[in-house]
DNA sequence: CATGGGATTGACT
DNA sequence: GTCAATCCCATGC
């Protein structure tokens, strides 16, 4: 089932830490959150930094709706509007295990590994078939939704680290990655597979 | 209207 | 480790 607006609107750093385990979905494809970045206009990292113009009037509005941009000229970027409806802010979308629908995403990959076909935020959209075109659009009703936590990821434990490739209020640790998951984006976090050897990831979270 | 800068990735040295 | 690809949009003239 797809998470309710009102699961979005709270704390953006809360909702980024709730997301983590909830399943990505679009059309036959799915997989599930292991990774998430908290956005907030209070902050000069977030687009919603510089106010209201035509770009983020959607970050502006109301909870539960996608955030899609472009990065870099190449790369769509999702993200999760946040927060009550007034306050700009979002949580970004960075990896995710596949669950469904992974012949296709392969195709539209060219990989074949698991461990790469989710593993970055331009990655899991392109594996997904998520574009510019689901921007604004409803994340409870579709075609591209999120829903409430996976069988066994339920009370998943998570590594707290600072967020990848910004310039600006680069300190802030909110960025969240599901402890010892092997799906999550470069770089890994330390501490995000406890007692890890010789570069041998652990087994998936509990579950 | 011109310009500059990315919430990245993959190829290459 | 370095670097190019390539589009959207915020900003400034």
């Amino acid at each position: 089932m797809s998470l309710p607006a009102a699961f979005y609107g709270r704390p953006v750093v809360e909702v980024a830490q709730d997301l983590v385990g909830c399943v990505l979905r679009h059309g036959e494809t799915a997989g599930v959150i292991v990774e998430t970045e908290a956005y907030h206009e209070s902050e000069p990292a977030c687009h919603a930094h510089v106010g209201r113009t035509a770009r983020t009037h959607v970050l502006f509005g109301p909870p539960g709706i996608a955030y899609v941009y472009r990065s870099y000229g190449i790369h769509a970027l999702v993200n999760a509007v946040c927060e009550p409806d007034g306050i700009g802010a979002a949580v970004l979308i960075r990896a995710l295990e596949p669950l469904d629908g992974i012949e296709v995403m392969r195709e539209r990959r060219g990989v074949l590994a698991l461990e790469r076909l989710c593993s970055g935020p331009g990655k899991l959209t392109q594996a997904l078939a998520i574009e510019l075109e689901h921007n604004a659009t409803d994340l409870e009703r579709g075609p591209v939704t999120i829903e409430e936590a996976a069988p066994g990821w339920e009370q998943v434990a998570l590594v707290p680290s600072t967020r990848v490739g910004i310039t600006k209020a680069p300190e802030l640790p909110w960025r969240f990655s599901a402890a010892g998951s092997r799906y999550v984006s470069k770089p890994w976090p330390a501490g995000l597979v406890a007692g890890r050897r010789g570069g041998r990831a652990a087994a998936r979270p509990a579950g």
